[in-house]
RNA sequence: GCGAGCGUCGCCUAGUUGGUUAAGGCGCCAGAUUGUGGAUCUGGAGAUCACGGGUUCAAGUCCCGUCGCUCGCCCCA
């Protein structure tokens, strides 16, 4: 297709019937967010991008090449968002939400934007649905982000995916092992692949990320910051365990599990799906209690998730979930001749007055037509009118079902059906 | 940014060593007794074979370029 317009690189359309599977994990994705006593935040789909380079950190890939920057006619230089946690922050700052004792918890579903090669399960606007708790940094909110966001798979009816757990430490104890880790890693630097050996200076820890197997090889045995942690560190961790396992959440700890933003401290988590290939992280998620300072607010402990519709979507599928089927059921009313056609327009309508959807024919088809398309639309009845019910007043109302079909006065036919149950046709 | 594969009706695909009207399935439309769906049968509409150029008597089939898609690297959701 060279010629006519496309969505660009890296976009899709998500249209009827899957949109109907998007509504489905995302209302499922707001109940669950409502049981946990958590609210939706909507902000900007863009914001200074500054504000990712500061949150975010500029070091990072995400800031450094992905950024969808632009300057507006003002002269400002803005950016369409690459994740949602940075401007859930700058809000909190900005509308100075911070109380002692108390937590901001919100939830959000959003696209971000990021200037990436496409590839299976990545997008250049993808979608996400995320969680954020400021105010409150004890291991219980960890234990409860987490348990939501495992809630939500579960929901899901997802199967084979699985929990990664690590900790990353604090302000307090990051330094000894990264200095434990450095010097490690000077001893066999010339072993490391080019871009670990890059990593060394500018973020030693993310050469745990790397996935060439020498690297891994050599990583294995390097200090982890699981090794280094604090005795603050330590005890949150422990604590946090104690409470996965009492909730029954297997975890895995995995203690080479780093995140790519340089806000994350402490608890660090990942859910996989293995069998998504190259890109098989879920959703990541970890605790922040340095961001709200660095944006500029109160110190401020905070923590989220943030997890992939379209992966969600992905794993679904390969998985062999079933999502419910959108649409279906309803009343397909006909009309035959000019009369009864123009009746079956008001009827539709009073029927839908009923709370049933209720669809009449556009195109003047005939009666076979018409009930082809009744089927088609997963209609549980057909209405029918000719010259027959409007001489008589009785409209033929077929179930489409079982096969059955009675005759019911016009006028009472919105409240007929309206009176049964509608359940989508086989 | 780098590497590989692919690009034929709305969708999925066939298309022999380049050779006459590009085939099939799904879907769509219409019929198969007068006003009745889901099954079956019959017929029909629908393709400048991504775009541009080249080789050739002749190209969907070979070559080059462009665009797009897909997968991988990188990184992440």
């Amino acid at each position: 297709m060279a010629k006519g317009y496309q969505a660009p690189r890296g976009t899709q359309d998500i249209l009827p019937p899957v949109s109907g599977q998007w509504h489905h994990l995302e209302d499922t994705f707001r109940q669950v967010c409502e049981r946990y006593g958590y609210q939706e935040a909507r902000t900007p789909v863009f914001e200074e991008a500054a504000l990712f380079a500061r949150g975010i950190g500029d070091a990072t890939d995400i800031v450094s090449k992905e950024m969808y920057v632009f300057e507006d006619r003002g002269g400002r230089s803005l950016s369409l968002r690459p994740e949602g946690t940075a401007g859930i922050a700058r809000a909190f700052v900005e509308h100075k939400l911070a109380g002692e004792k108390s937590a901001w918890k919100v939830f959000y579903l959003i696209s971000i934007f990021r200037y990436e090669r496409p590839q299976a399960g990545r997008y250049r606007q993808a979608h996400q649905v995320g969680v954020e708790c400021f105010g409150a940094g004890g291991p219980d909110v960890d234990a409860e982000i987490i348990a939501l966001n495992m809630a939500w798979y579960r929901d899901l009816g997802m199967k084979g995916h699985e929990l990664r757990l690590n900790s990353l430490g604090c302000p307090a104890c990051r330094p000894g092992h990264r200095q434990a880790l450095t010097s490690a890693l000077a001893d066999v630097a010339e072993e490391l692949c080019p871009t670990c050996q890059g990593r060394l200076d500018t973020n030693p820890l993310r050469v745990f990320d790397c996935k060439s197997p020498s690297c891994g090889e050599l990583v294995a045995n390097a200090p982890a910051p699981l090794d280094y942690l604090c005795d603050g560190c330590r005890s949150h961790f422990d604590a946090l365990r104690v409470l996965l396992d009492g909730m029954e959440l297997p975890y895995e700890i995995d203690p080479r599990l780093v995140r790519g933003l340089d806000y994350y401290t402490r608890t660090a988590w990942e859910v996989k799906y293995a069998e998504l290939g190259a890109q098989d992280a879920l959703c990541g998620g970890g605790r922040y209690d340095g961001l709200v300072e660095q944006l500029g607010g109160p110190k401020t402990p905070g923590i989220g998730f943030a997890a992939g519709i379209e992966r969600a979507l992905v794993a679904l599928e390969k998985g062999g979930i079933t999502m419910p089927e959108t649409g279906a059921g309803g009343v397909m009313v006909i009309g035959l001749d000019e009369a009864s056609r123009q009746r079956s327009v008001l009827l539709a309508e009073e029927i839908r007055a009923h709370g049933l959807r209720a669809e009449t024919d556009y195109f003047e088809r005939g009666l076979k037509a018409q009930m082809k398309q009744a089927d088609r639309l997963g209609a549980r009845w057909a209405v029918m009118l000719g010259e027959e019910e409007m001489a008589s007043g009785e409209a033929t109302v077929r179930d489409l079902m079982s096969g059955d079909q009675e005759s019911v006065p016009l006028e009472g036919v919105a409240g007929w059906l309206g009176e049964r149950v509608v359940t989508p046709a086989p």
